[in-house]
DNA sequence: CTTTGTCTTTGCGCTGACGCAAACAGGATT
DNA sequence: AATCCTGTTTGCGTCAGCGCAAAGACAAAG
C-alpha cells in the first residue's frame, strides 16, 4: 500500500506544503513497519530519521539512569515523532518510541529534512508553531505533576486519552481506552498499585468499568469533577 | 541607554539575522522597564508582545486554578520570553512573567513579528530549533519530577541554577545563588518547609552555606552525587 | 535603636502514596 | 483441560514529604 501526497497533507506541518514539496518528501522517505512492542528507536540513538506514523499507535517514553520510565505521549496516525532529534544536526533522540500495536511509519532522512527546511520556510514556521504547542502541553503537565494529587492526575490522563484515542461504543455511550494500569501509571508519575486501587474505587462508584488493559468511561462528568480537585 | 543591533545579535534566534532585519526589529519595538516584583504580563493576558530581556532577571511561572504555582524558568539578559503566546495569532500567554530585580526588556509587537517570520525564514528556523531545546528540557524536568525524590530534584535545581546564573565568588570558590526557599520549592514541585529542612541538613554536612535568599554551593560534587540518587 | 515585615527554621502530627508479597483472572498455547 | 504468561487486585506495613504553628533571624525603614 503506497502513500499519496494527499495523505501527507494530513500531517499538520505539511498542510501548507506545495505538491512539488510533497512529492519530494515521498521520494526521499522510506516506509518502516514494526510489530507490537517493537521499537522505532531508543533514547540515545543517533537521530537519523523523522517519522510520520501512517498506521498503528506508538508511545514515546523517557527513562532515567536507573531505568524508571515515564510516558511522554502516544502518537496516532499522521502525527510526527522523532522530530526533536531529527531537526538538529548530529543529535540523538531524547526519547524511546515503542509500538503499542503493529505500526507503519514514513521515515524521512534527517539530512534531507534539513535541506528542505532551508528551502521551504513555511514548513519551518509550521513546525515552530507545532513545537510551541508541545511546550505548552509539557508545561501544563509539569504544573499538574507538581501541584496536583495522584487522583486528579489520573483522572486528567483518562480525560486526555478519551479526547485523543477514545472509541465511542455506540451501545451504551461509554468511551473505551486500551491501556494497562502500568501505562497509566507511567503517564501520571505514579505506580501500578495506586492506579489499580483508584480504578477499583471508581468502579465501585460506577464512574468507570475496567477489564484487562481496558478502561470504559461511564461518567466522564464525574472524572472532570475529580480532576478539578473538588472531591473531598 | 539605547540598544544597538550588535546587542540584538546576542539573542540566539537573531544571531543569523541581517543588519537590515536587526534595524527593522529595533524600529518596531519599544523598551519596557519595570521594578522588582512587578509583572511584564500575566498568564491569560492577550499576547501582544514578544520580549527580549535587556537587563535584570525575571521568572516565568504558571498557576493552577487553585492558585498554587510552579516556576518554569528564569530568564537572563538577551533571552526571549513571551514567545509561546506571541508567535501564535490571537493567543494568550500561558505563563506569568515577574521581575526578580529591576528589569528592562525590548517589546516586539506580535503583528510585526508575524510579518517578519514570513519574510525571514532563517528566524523561523532558529526559533524552531530553540523551541525543540525547550521541549527537551521540559521533558527531562517532567521525568525528573515523576521519577526522582525531592532531595534529588532540589540538588538538580541547584546545579542547573549554578550553571545558568551562578556567580563565582573568587575568594573561596563557592557559587552563590540568590533565591528564597519558596522559589526553590516552586522550581522543584515541593514545599518551602522541605527545602528548608534539606538546606539545613546540607549545611550541617558542609555542602552548602545558606543565608536569607542566598545559597552558596561549597561542594558541587556532593550535590551531583545526591542528584544522581547515589545517596542512601 | 526600635519597629516592622519578610524570610527561615524546626517540632510535631498526619497521611497519601509507595511497594512487597501473595492470590487471583483471563487469554493464548499445547 | 491443563499450563503458562501476563496483567490485576488487595492486605499490610512503612515512610517521605506535607503543612500548621510558633519562634527565631535578618534587612530595611522610621
Amino acid at each position: 500500500m503506497s502513500i499519496t501526497t494527499k495523505e501527507i497533507k494530513l500531517v499538520v506541518v505539511f498542510q501548507n506544503a506545495t505538491e512539488d514539496e510533497l512529492q519530494l518528501i515521498l521520494k526521499n522517505s522510506i516506509v518502516r513497519s514494526i510489530e507490537e512492542n517493537e521499537f522505532f528507536f531508543f533514547q540515545g540513538d543517533d537521530a537519523q530519521y523523522l517519522y510520520i506514523l501512517t498506521s498503528g499507535q506508538i508511545k514515546l517514553m523517557q527513562s532515567n539512569p536507573h531505568g524508571q520510565q515515564v510516558n511522554l505521549r502516544t502518537i496516532h496516525p499522521w502525527q510526527m515523532f522523532g522530530a526533536l532529534g531529527a531537526v538538529r544536526a548530529e543529535a540523538t533522540y531524547p526519547a524511546t518510541a515503542q509500538a503499542l500495536e503493529d505500526s507503519s511509519a514514513l521515515a524521512i532522512e534527517s539530512g534531507f529534512l534539513h535541506k528542505m527546511l532551508e528551502t521551504s520556510p513555511h514548513i519551518s514556521f509550521d513546525m515552530m508553531t507545532l513545537m510551541t504547542s508541545y511546550i505548552q502541553e509539557m508545561q501544563a503537565r509539569y504544573r499538574e505533576l507538581a501541584t496536583e494529587r495522584v487522583e486528579q492526575r489520573v483522572a486528567n490522563a483518562l480525560i486526555r486519552l478519551a479526547g485523543q484515542s477514545g472509541i465511542r461504543s455506540e451501545k451504551d455511550a461509554g468511551i473505551v481506552l486500551s491501556f494497562s494500569r502500568q501505562d497509566v501509571a507511567e503517564m501520571t508519575g505514579t505506580t501500578l498499585y495506586t492506579v489499580s486501587r483508584l480504578f477499583s474505587e471508581w468502579e465501585r462508584q460506577g464512574i468507570i468499568e475496567t477489564g484487562r488493559e481496558k478502561i470504559k468511561i461511564i461518567k466522564p462528568h464525574d472524572l472532570v469533577r475529580i480532576a478539578d480537585g473538588l472531591e473531598k
